[in-house]
DNA sequence: GGTGTGTATGTTATAGCATAACATGTCAAG
DNA sequence: CTTGACATGTTATGCTATAACATACACACC
């Protein structure tokens, strides 16, 4: 698995202005929930907006102990899990690893498009599919609390490519 | 986790009838895909369904080792893909574990269910879902091939205790 | 200013999940 | 009866994740 070196496959969405961008509207949001982001926590959220892709925990964790950081794994899972947990990351399953939430500051249900020739994550809309899953649930008595929609298949790119 | 000794908070789906039923069929299905089940497969997929929610493949190895089949893990991972690979189980990534095929037979996307409370694993059907799914994958020009619907709730049963 | 309390960070150690690589065995087709 | 494909088994190892404990920092309160 090659996370820390996922292909450009898909369009760049993370130039500087909007990391710096989506951090500060990070801190913010944190602050409503009465949580800091803190330096630790801030770096990790920059490496994944950085990346494109997604990153494991220790891609992660090598870089935030270059970056001076602690060196142990449960550094990186900390502030992986509190970016989860504040909504500004998502983990995914499938690929052992961690990405960016690509639209914060709303709750949405968030299906990711796992594409299996170049490993890039696209995070598309889940509200249809959330929708149609609840209804699901309903139909059986299940509450829902939250779910994960991971897909696997091709992103455009990759096959227009392979076409060719 | 103890996905070995999950809760009977679902209603019985694997009578000892159902089971061999169940068994049988698999066996057939394989054949007609040129594959064969043999002893430590069958013994896999019936160990699944008699479990409740979903096992572990260290619990599945721990019950094929007492029954005289390999010690090590790769016996149970082979097994557990294997079955993956025929429709017959699936892999719940966010338990680590596997589960059998509610309906096997027909190609479908599933969705599962799973109860925080209980840990049992319920598999909806993920038609709609599915549908949802491709038509958003589809908005962003992405060529779906397979998808994992894991929801986290409270089933029926659990909800009405907890209510209790 | 001092002090206490809760949170954050860091470490060591270990648990849990999964696969690579290789050896052996089995079975059917030629 | 040999060959080739597949299945099973083993050893060894790598990757993923967390428990438990120690230290440091920030903020509220007296």
């Amino acid at each position: 698995m090659d996370h820390a070196q996922a292909q450009f496959c898909c369009q760049d969405h993370s130039g500087q202005d909007r990391i710096a961008a989506i951090l500060s509207a990070a801190e913010a949001r944190a602050r409503a929930n009465g949580a800091r982001l803190t330096p630790v926590r801030k770096r990790t959220l920059e490496l994944l907006l950085q990346a494109h892709g997604a990153l494991g925990a220790y891609d992660v964790l090598e870089k935030l102990a270059a970056d001076g950081f602690g060196t142990q794994p449960p550094v990186a899972y900390r502030a992986l899990n509190f970016l989860v947990e504040q909504g500004l990351a998502h983990r995914i399953r499938r690929l052992n690893a961690f990405t960016a939430c690509a639209h914060p500051g709303h709750d949405h249900s968030a299906a990711f498009l796992i594409c299996e020739t170049c490993n890039s994550v696209t995070e598309a809309s889940g509200d249809s599919v959330g929708a149609a899953l609840s209804q699901a649930a309903a139909d059986v008595g299940f509450t829902l609390s939250r779910a994960t929609v991971e897909a696997v298949g091709q992103c455009a790119p990759c096959r227009t490519k392979a076409a060719a």
